[in-house]
DNA sequence: CGCAATGTTGATAACAATCAAGCTCGGTGG
DNA sequence: CCACCGAGCTTGATTGTTATCAACATTGCG
C-alpha cells in the first residue's frame, strides 16, 4: 500500500486546513528538548558516528526544536548564519529568488538532512528554507559545534563527510540537469526519492510525494506540464503507477536504464 | 592586453607542442618543497585563515607537490580517496564518465582551489581530474590535515568554510544549468571566470580561456555550435572582443543585465 | 455549491541540438 | 619553404525536444 513517509511522527500528511502558519493540534503541545539518543533518526542524521558519551554530549548542544508550518520559512536568504538545522519531521525546499521574483528550488530535504551548510562560508543565508508540510527541525547552533568538534574528532569527521556529501550530490544533480533529457530527469529524481525513503526505513517504491509537480519541474529544470506528461507517460509504459502524489515504482528497472548508467 | 593567466610562474600558455605527456623543459627541473609561507597564493587558498605559526605547521603537512602534464589525470574516478590537492598552477577540470563513454565535466579549478572535496564523504573519488594544460598541485594528506584541524581552530574553521564554498558553487551553477538560456548561461560563466581571474589578482576583463568551446558547451549543458555562436553573438554584440581563445569583456554591465540579477 | 489550487492534455512555437560544410591556425613532413 | 593535415572553431540548414499558451478535469475546502 501506498504509505506516509518522511514523517518521525503522526503527523497527519494530508493537506492542512489553510496555506501558512497554522498546525494541527496534536503537535502544537510544547515540546520536551532534542535527544538524538532516543531519536529514531539516530541512523541517518548529523551526530551518526558518535558514541554513546559523545552522543549525550552533542545533545546539550543540540537542546532546540523549532516548529515550521507548512509554508513557512526556516530561514531567508540573506538571513545571518548562526545555526544549522537538522530536519526532524516533515520536509523543505530550498529556494533562490532573483530580483525578478523568479523563484528555483535548489534542493529538497528530507528527515536526518542537514539545512543551511551553504551558509558557513559567507555567514549569510543565500536561499530560502521553506517546509512543504508542518515540520519540525532541531537547531544546531554553529559556533558551539564547531568547538565541540575539535574535541571529538568523530565529530569533525562526521561534519567533513555531511559537508562533502553535500557537494556530492550536488554535482550528481548537475550532471543530471547538465546532460539529461527530461525524461532521464523525472526518472533520476523518483529513483533518488526512493533511495531516501529506503534509507528512511521506508518502502522504497511506495511513498508519497511531498511536493507538486510545479516544485518538481521546477528543480528539475522543467515546467509543470512536461513533469505531468511524463508521469502519464511513466504510466502508459508500467513503469509506475500514480494517484494524486502517490507514486508506486513498478518497473525500478526500467526508470534506471532510462538514467542510462551515470 | 590580452594575457597569461592562471599561472604562478611562467609556463608558456599556447599549445603545448604535442596532446599529452610532456612538459616544456622549464619546469622540468625537481623542486624543492610546497612553502605556503612563500607562496603568492597564499591570500585565497586553503590555508589562507592560519596566522605564521599555524602555516609553518601546516607546510609540514603539505610538503610534496606533483606536476601533471596537460591531459592526463591527476586521479581518476574510483580511485581511493587519501589526499586534497590544491592547484598551484595551470587548471585543471572534473569529469563524470558515464558507462556509455559519455562525460560530463562537472567543474573548473584555478590555482588556489581545492580538487577531491567531494571524495571525503565515500573515501572514492567519483570523477577524474585532468589538467586542461601543464599543472602543479600541492598534495594534502586529507588524513594529517585531519588531525592538525583538530588542534588548530583555524584550521578546522578554515575547512568548513571551504567545503561550504563550494556548495554554495555548486547550488548556484544548479541554478544556472536549471533556470537560463543558453544566452545566460554563456555570460554567467564568462562573469565567474572574470572574478576568479580577478581574486587570482590578475584583469577582470581580459583573460584567456583556459579550455575548448566543446568543454566549455558540455560543462554548461550545450553545444560547441551553440557556445560559438554565442561568443559570435556577444562579438556582434559588442558585449566582449575574442581572439581565439582570449576573451576581452567590453561591456560587463551588458553582460550581468542578461543574467538577470540571480 | 462554487471557488481555488492542482493536475492533465492538446496545439503551437521557440530554442537549442544535430547534421553538414568550410574556415583558421599550428605543426609536420616532403 | 611550402603544402598538407588535423584540431578546433565558425556558420548554415534542418530537426526535435520542451516551453508556452490554452482549455478542461479533479480535488478539497469554505
Amino acid at each position: 500500500m501506498l504509505q506516509s513517509i518522511g514523517l518521525t511522527q503522526p503527523i497527519p500528511i494530508r493537506r492542512a486546513p489553510s496555506r501558512e502558519n497554522r498546525f494541527p493540534r496534536l503537535v502544537a503541545a510544547s515540546r520536551p528538548t532534542a535527544a538524538c539518543a532516543s531519536c529514531c533518526l539516530q541512523a541517518v542524521c548529523l551526530p551518526c558516528g558518535l558514541g554513546s558519551t559523545d552522543l549525550d554530549r552533542f545533545d546539550e548542544i543540540a537542546t532546540q526544536r523549532r516548529k515550521v508550518a507548512r509554508g513557512a520559512s526556516l530561514y531567508r536568504g540573506g538571513d545571518a548564519f548562526d545555526t544549522l538545522y537538522a530536519v526532524r519531521s516533515g520536509a523543505f525546499k530550498s529556494i533562490g529568488v532573483s530580483r525578478h521574483g523568479d523563484q528555483k528550488i535548489t534542493g529538497f530535504y528530507y528527515p536526518g538532512e542537514i539545512l543551511g551548510l551553504d551558509a558557513i562560508s559567507s555567514g549569510r543565508h543565500g536561499y530560502n528554507a521553506v517546509a512543504l508540510e508542518d515540520s519540525e527541525v532541531c537547531v544546531i547552533p554553529f559556533a558551539q559545534l564547531e568547538r565541540m568538534a575539535l574535541t571529538v574528532p568523530a565529530l569533525q569527521h562526521q561534519l567533513f563527510k555531511v559537508l562533502s556529501g553535500d557537494i556530492s550530490r550536488d554535482q550528481g544533480l548537475m550532471l543530471l540537469l547538465g546532460s539529461m533529457t527530461a525524461e532521464q530527469r523525472l526518472a533520476a529524481f523518483l529513483l533518488s526519492l526512493s533511495r531516501r525513503y529506503q534509507r528512511l526505513g521506508f518502502a522504497a517504491s511506495s511513498f508519497v510525494l511531498r511536493m507538486t509537480r510545479e516544485e518538481i519541474g521546477n528543480y528539475l529544470g522543467l515546467t509543470l506540464e512536461t513533469v505531468s506528461r511524463l508521469l502519464s507517460r511513466f504510466r502508459r509504459q508500467g513503469l509506475i503507477a500514480t494517484r494524486q502524489r502517490e507514486i508506486d515504482l513498478k518497473d525500478v528497472a526500467g526508470l534506471m536504464e532510462m538514467v542510462g548508467h551515470w
